[in-house]
DNA sequence: CTAAATTTGTGCAAAATTAAGCAAAATTAT
DNA sequence: ATAATTTTGCTTAATTTTGCACAAATTTAG
């Protein structure tokens, strides 16, 4: 009912994009946005911004561009929950850690509410204002803090190993950034999501260039 | 003449993704592989796996599924430059050595060579093997160490600050993790890679599949 | 106040991506 | 060995995604 119905992968990015940059322009006191130029600080076509908007049911009663607080208000309540998501952090490394802060600092939508590891050291500690659990806590922790979504910032090698608690406590959305694809039973959203993979990405589209160039 | 084109996109995510596994096929034991087995390990359809193997003209002899080693050699020889390209990380945080750790630890085609950093701290000393200088720095080893791949893990505020230095020291491709999108001039593969997104999609599409159930 | 210049929204076309379907060939089972 | 299954490779079709182009409408300039 208040929107249309399920939006393309695609465009829920750039919506994410949009609304962040829209929030950076907030900040600097810029108060109207044309579509071209928000299209230019994320190397789209202003088709393609206008278009995502359209698709959420976005106009614009001026022609003197977008307003930035409507719109970037617009987008939460397009992408946003009604109430914050929980999300928890399993394998809280380096990338955990980096992830935690990164989130910490904003102040999103979504919540890191706990953080999940093997390591008899962390476990019990508080590390960056998150506190640290076994994983043998897990299903309890999940259902008492009424986490939704995990992060899984572990060791490749122990990827599979939590797909099964993860499914049994009910969690409902996964971002893995494990070098495993994991298949989760329908129903859970999972966002696969290796890091190697982009940068030989780029390093496969650089190599081209300098052939092509030659 | 070695490959036809360059390829999509998808394709060559998808590629990067299927060589991953095969290693780790290759590892099990594993020396063939059907189709259907292989997309099912990436929630594809057969079909695609084999389109994709199609674009870059790999073709098996046999119908006992691929050869596990062949075709990971064979997609190699597709992604991978003639010699490793080396990479640099901006912004050896938690995020910097998260990634450094990973890349050191595979035996990839991609080398990570040096980090920069702003921290005092961390400038002259060698944090996972990998020695950290200042930015002041940055072109004279850039061109020392033959550096083609710059990967941006720096706070989100300094991002705009490197464009230049980065653009005059003639690096060829950018993984940018920060949430600030940026725009090289053209001739530089850039990757915009922000966390946030994925974790905002998830919970969107985790929100939606609430939604239809109920 | 009038005219020129922008900007938006959207129908329509083009391009890219994914899937369906089938013949050919090899494997497995009988 | 022969027949029945599978699996592959590729042509053709469907779907998704993006871009073009223009009318409507508002802003800016004269």
């Amino acid at each position: 009912m208040s929107d249309l119905q399920t939006l393309p992968e695609k465009t829920v990015e750039r919506l994410s994009e949009y609304r962040r940059t829209l929030l950076r322009c907030q900040k600097q006191g810029i108060t109207h946005i044309f579509s071209h130029v928000l299209a230019g600080m994320h190397g789209l076509t202003a088709v393609q911004v206008r278009r995502d908007l359209m698709l959420i049911g976005f106009s614009s009663d001026t022609k003197k561009g977008y307003d930035v607080s409507v719109l970037a208000d617009f987008i939460g309540n397009i992408l946003d929950a009604p109430q914050p998501m929980n999300i928890a952090v399993l394998g809280m490394g380096h990338l955990g850690q980096a992830i935690t802060k990164y989130f910490n600092s904003k102040g999103l939508n979504l919540k890191i509410v706990a953080a999940f590891d093997v390591d008899e050291a962390k476990v019990g500690s508080i590390i960056d204002d998150i506190p640290c659990f076994s994983m043998d806590e897990f299903a309890a922790r999940v259902e008492e803090l009424d986490i939704n979504i995990v992060i899984l910032s572990c060791p490749t090698r122990i990827a599979e190993e939590v797909v099964l608690p993860i499914v049994n406590a009910g969690i409902k959305g996964v971002l893995n950034f494990t070098s495993k694809p994991l298949n989760f039973p329908l129903g859970i959203v999972v966002e696969n999501y290796d890091i190697t993979t982009l940068l030989e990405k780029v390093a496969y589209f650089v190599k081209e260039q300098e052939n092509s160039d030659i």
